[in-house]
DNA sequence: AAGTTACTTTATAAAGC
DNA sequence: GCTTTAAAAAGTAACTT
């Protein structure tokens, strides 16, 4: 008894979170090793973790944004990781930062292929764009959860744009309604 | 009160300007486009609307021109390709695609899939195919759609595959590069496409 | 012809142009 | 709008072997 909603996987979440302490990025890509700053090219430090795998980018604000990571746990890991390695270089950092996830990216599995073209007529051209002619997957804007699909003729799907960990199951349970309700499923 | 009224006059003037200059653009690329003139008409239709709309704000007028070209030829049911219209316009295909979709979702356009089959009779003329040629590649395109096999796949590389195939049946033999050449896809494209198709017609 | 790499789409924060 | 970062999906393209 597979269900769809059984093979969601998290491919990665967005965080943002910020240490309250302005910092000189210069300094701090001499003293972080492996820190790539090209100031002229964008505004942020990039730091990479490897265990938790993540990146990170960090502002002069003191702002920090982090990518990568495969689960909640892992956002909260490796910044944690990132946070110790600014004390270390003496620089203060907030006793526990407030960490907001703000985008998580899923991947999931429809168990059958789909029809795209029937597909696009069936949810209502108007809240679909499927243009093979750019992209393969048919983009999906759906209300509840606030999340976009990415729906592909394997019946492979990505549910990107929401912020908790429910959002992609919600919208799995929903867009396999939807598709059942249609007689698209085959 | 006097300057309001020449700024007025000067914004009136420039928008005008700027309608007349889309418009001559439109044309210009319809014309290089070899599209009909009932086209033209519908692509300044979808112009203006979007003007009305206030839909170029942020945008260059040409982009919105050449997405006004592109769709209009969708909806007309003789399309070209983002490729094709690309090369007459200024503006890169990156960015027709991209305001072409915004001015449809923003317009409701509503406008369906473009289907392979659409560009059979234009590729096949320019290759120098028979009718014969043009209709057994149609019934390709429609069996192996219909067994799913297009879905998330380019409508121009479809047809050109299934006009490869179809030329071979029909003893009309194009190489896949004469065919490549005017759908603007790779050989690699049409010999992805035309195993598939082959099979689901059957043959092998 | 096969293999590799890279680009297309979606969302999202950050600071600045 | 853009710049950068990450990840998936599948198609297409441009290289190299």
């Amino acid at each position: 008894m597979s269900s769809p909603a059984d093979s969601i996987e998290i491919q990665n979440v967005v965080a943002s979170t910020g240490i309250g302490q302005e910092l000189d990025l210069e300094a701090l890509a001499e003293d972080l090793p492996g820190a790539d700053f090209n100031p002229d090219n964008f505004p942020g430090l990039v730091y990479r973790t490897q265990s938790p795998k993540a990146a990170a980018l960090i502002f002069r604000s003191g702002k920090i944004v982090c990518t990568g990571a495969k689960s909640i746990d892992d956002v909260h890991e490796a910044l944690g990781i990132i946070f110790e390695k600014l004390r270390d270089l003496t620089i203060p950092v907030e006793d526990d930062p407030e960490i907001t996830v703000q985008n998580i990216v899923s991947s999931a599995d429809l168990g059958h292929n789909l029809n795209l073209n029937a597909l696009a007529i069936g949810l209502g051209l108007e809240d679909v764009e499927y243009e093979p002619e750019q992209f393969p997957g048919l983009v999906y804007r759906m209300d509840e959860p606030d999340v976009v699909i990415l729906l592909f003729g394997s019946g492979k799907i990505v549910i990107t744009g929401g912020k908790r960990t429910e959002d992609a199951q919600e919208a799995v349970e929903q867009i396999v309604e939807r598709i059942e309700g249609l007689g698209l499923l085959s | 009160r006097l300057r309001k009224w020449q700024e007025r006059i000067r914004t009136k003037d420039a928008g005008e300007r700027n309608l007349q200059f889309a418009l001559s653009e439109v044309d210009r690329m319809a014309s290089a486009l070899g599209v009909p003139r009932s086209v033209r008409e519908v692509a300044s239709v979808i112009y203006r609307r979007a003007l009305n709309e206030d839909l170029i704000r942020g945008r260059s007028i040409e982009g919105v021109a050449t997405a006004a070209l592109y769709a209009a030829c969708r909806q007309e049911g003789i399309p070209r390709s983002l490729d094709e219209v690309a090369e007459v316009s200024r503006v890169p295909q990156k960015e027709i695609g991209r305001t072409y979709r915004y001015i449809s979702q923003e317009l409701g356009l509503e406008l369906k899939p473009v289907d392979p089959k659409q560009f059979v009779p234009r590729f096949a003329s320019e290759l120098g195919l028979s009718e014969e040629v043009q209709s057994k590649a149609t019934e390709i395109i429609d069996v192996s759609a219909e067994q799913g096999l297009l879905s998330g796949k380019s409508p121009t590389g479809f047809a050109a595959a299934a006009i490869y195939a179809a030329s071979l049946l029909c003893n009309e033999k194009k190489t896949q590069r004469e065919v490549a050449d005017v759908a603007q896809v790779t050989e690699v494209t049409i010999r992805n496409r035309y195993q598939e198709q082959i099979e689901a017609m059957g043959f092998r």
